[in-house]
DNA sequence: CTGGTTTTGGGTAACGTTCCCCACAAGGTG
DNA sequence: CACCTTGTGGGGAACGTTACCCAAAACCAG
C-alpha cells in the first residue's frame, strides 16, 4: 500500500477524453438523459469501466441530485426499526439511491441537528422515523426537501405519512384479553403532555385505543391507566404501582415490549407467576418477544411493509414534488404467545 | 406552508454582501482559518445568524472537507453495536463532524457498495465496524480516506484498529466455568473457512481462546467445538448436537448471546434445566442478556470505550494522515448471571 | 430539391465553497 | 527614514458536475 495515496480521482473529464467525446455527452449517459445515441452509450460505458470512474456525489449535488436518501431514526436500540429499514433498503436496492442513517438520539435538538445536516448535504429525500420533533420542524424540513414521516398520525399538506393503526392494535390486545375472560385489564402508557404529540404520537393513540376498546367490551369501569415511560424501568415502576392496588389487575397491557420486560420483572419479584396470576402483553413484536424463555404476547406492526411504503412514497414525491400528500395506514396483527392465559379462579 | 417552496438557499455570497466583506473573509471565519481579526469574526458571525446561513457541505467537499464521517455497520440488528455508536457520537459531539451510518447488510458486496458510496460523497473519514470484507478491500478504502477498523484483529500499515481481546474473553468464560467445577465445557463457534478471516475475525479468536484456556486449565481432553453460525438457529442446532453426545457437556460456552438463546431453547426442549443440568454462557452482554427472565452469563466488551477510541483515532488520523498506524486492544469483563452454576451431582 | 422537424453532440456558464496568491497597512529594526 | 516583518483583507481560479442553449446532421413530407 502506498502510504501517501496522492493519486487524483478519475473525473468526468478523464472519461470524456478517453472516450473522445464531450463531458456533456458523458453526463447524459450517466443520467440516462435525452440526447445520447445507443453507440454513444456503449462508447462511454466502456470508457467508464476501463477507467473505473465513479461520479462524485458532492459535485453532482451542486447542480442536480446527490442520489442520497437520509433516514432519521431516533433510537438505534429500538429493535423494531431494523424491520422498517429492511423494507426501505429493499425498495431502494434497484435504484441509484444510497441510504444513510442519521442517529437522532431521542431528542428534539438532536433530531434537528441530523435533519439540518441532511439538508446541508443536499440529500434528495428524507424519511423520518417516529420523530419527536414539533410539527413546525417537520414542516420546515419537508418544505426544503421531499419528506416522508413514519409513525406519526397527524397529516400535513407538505409531507406524506406512513403509520400503523395503533388504535386497532390496542383493540386487538384488549379483545384478546377480554376473550380469555379478563375484566381487570390495566394499561401502562408513556406520559405525554404536549398537545400535538398527544394527538400524533403512537403511544398516545395506543392509550386511546385501549380506552375505546375497554368501553366497547363493556369494561369501562375497569379502565386503569398508569403513566410512566416506554422503558424497562417505566414498566417496572408501573407494574409495582398496579400490583399494590387493593384489587390488582389480572392482565397488564404494556404499551411497548420493553415496558413488558419491566412488568415481568416486577411480577416475578412480587412472587406471582405469568400467566398464572397475571397475563402480560406487549407491543411491537420485537426480537426478544419471540425468545423462548420470554415468549411474550405482542402486536406486530408489519415494519417491513411500513418501510417499503415509505420508500415508495418518497420516490414518488421526489419525482413530483407538487402532488398532493398521501397518508398510508397499515393494520397490525396480534401475536399470542405464552404470557397470556385465562385469569385465575 | 408554501407548497412550491422555491426560495433559494442563503449562500456565503449573501453573508459576505450582508456583512460588507469578501466571501474569502467569511470562509476564513467559518473555518477558523488564519487571517481574520476578532472584529471580522464578530461581524461575520452576526451576519450568519441574521440570515440563518448554513454552509453547503457538498460544495465544501469540492475543495476542502465535508465534515462528515461514515460508520459502516454490517448488521443493525446486532444489539452490541449501539454501544459502540454511543461512544462514537459522544466523542464527535463537540466537533463539527456529523456521523452517518451506512447499512452493510452482512455481505462483502453490500459492504463494498456502502463504502464506495461514502467515498463518492467525499466523507472525511470512515469507521468500519466488524467488517467481513477482504483485507484488500479494507486497504483499498483506507488508501483513499482515513479509516479505522473496529473488531478485526489483523493490523495493516494503512488503517488503525480498535478491538476487544477475544482470547481473554474466552478465557474468562472458561475460567469461570472451570472454577464452578465444570470439566465438560463445550463451545459453539461460527464456521469460518477463509484463512484471513480465521486469523482476523473475532469469532475465530474466541474459539482459539477457548482451546487455549481449556488446555491451560488441564481440560484439554474435554475440548469440544461445534461449528454452526452466530444465529439463534445455529445455537439451537449446535446445542442439539451436543446434547445427543454419549457424554453431553455440563456447560456450553456460546460464541455470542444470540447463539446462547438458541441453546436455551434446545436445552428446555430436551427437558433439562438451566443451570441445574447445563450451564450456559454467551458473549457480548447484549441488552437481552440482562433481561430478568433470561439473565444470561455473558462477556461485556466495553462497546462504549471501543467507540470512543475509534472516534478518537479517526480524528487523529484525519489531522495527520502520515502518522504510523495504531492498534488498540481493550479488555472484556465477565458478567456472571443466573445461567451458570456448579455442575450436577 | 426545398423547407421544416427531429436527432445527436458539444460549448459554456453556473452551482457554493476553499485555496493560492497578492496588496496594503501597521509596527518593529537597523 | 529606508527596510523588513507581521497581520489583515480580498481577487480570482479552481473543484466535478449538470442545465441551458445552439449548431450540425439526418430525416421527412410535399
Amino acid at each position: 500500500m502506498e502510504p501517501p495515496a496522492p493519486r487524483r480521482r478519475v473525473t468526468i473529464v478523464d472519461v470524456a477524453r478517453h472516450a473522445q467525446v464531450s463531458t456533456t455527452a458523458v453526463s447524459k449517459v450517466l443520467r440516462n438523459a435525452y440526447g445520447a445515441s445507443p453507440e454513444m452509450h456503449a462508447k462511454v460505458r466502456r470508457a467508464i469501466d476501463e477507467l473505473g470512474y465513479r461520479p462524485h456525489a458532492g459535485a453532482r449535488g451542486l447542480r442536480g441530485q446527490t442520489y442520497t436518501i437520509g433516514v432519521m431514526l431516533p433510537d438505534i436500540r429500538n429493535p423494531f426499526f431494523p424491520e422498517i429499514l429492511d423494507g426501505i433498503t429493499a425498495t431502494l436496492e434497484g435504484t441509484e439511491y444510497q441510504v444513510f442513517l442519521g442517529p437522532g438520539c431521542n431528542g428534539e435538538k438532536a433530531e434537528a441537528r441530523v435533519t439540518e445536516a441532511m439538508i446541508d448535504r443536499g440529500m434528495d429525500g428524507i424519511i423520518m422515523i417516529a420523530p419527536v420533533s414539533s410539527r413546525a420542524h417537520l414542516e420546515h424540513v419537508a418544505s426544503s426537501v421531499p419528506t416522508v414521516v413514519v409513525g406519526r398520525h397527524g397529516s400535513s399538506p407538505v409531507y406524506d405519512t406512513v403509520a400503523d393503526d395503533d388504535i386497532e392494535g390496542a383493540s386487538l390486545v384488549v379483545g384478546h384479553l377480554a376473550g380469555l375472560g379478563h375484566r381487570r385489564i390495566a394499561h401502562i402508557e408513556h406520559r405525554e403532555t404536549d398537545p400535538t404529540r398527544l394527538a400524533e404520537m403512537p403511544n398516545a393513540r395506543r392509550a386511546d385505543g385501549y380506552r375505546q376498546a375497554m368501553r366497547a367490551h363493556g369494561l369501562a369501569e375497569w379502565i386503569d391507566v398508569v403513566s410512566t415511560s416506554y422503558t424497562q424501568e417505566g414498566g417496572y415502576q408501573g407494574a409495582k404501582e398496579l400490583l399494590d392496588r387493593p384489587h390488582p389487575p389480572t392482565a397488564v397491557f404494556a404499551g411497548a415490549d420493553v415496558v413488558a420486560m419491566g412488568v415481568l420483572e416486577a411480577v416475578a419479584e412480587a412472587g406471582l407467576s405469568v400467566p398464572g396470576d397475571v397475563s402480560v402483553a406487549g407491543y411491537d413484536n420485537t426480537t426478544f418477544a419471540a425468545l423462548g424463555p420470554i415468549s411474550l404476547t405482542s402486536v406486530d406492526q408489519a415494519g417491513y411493509e411500513i418501510g417499503r411504503n415509505a420508500a415508495r412514497l418518497l420516490l414518488d414525491r421526489m419525482a413530483d414534488r407538487q402532488r398532493p400528500p398521501v397518508r398510508i395506514k397499515l393494520s397490525p396483527a396480534l401475536v399470542p404467545r405464552r404470557t397470556t392465559a385465562p385469569p385465575p379462579e
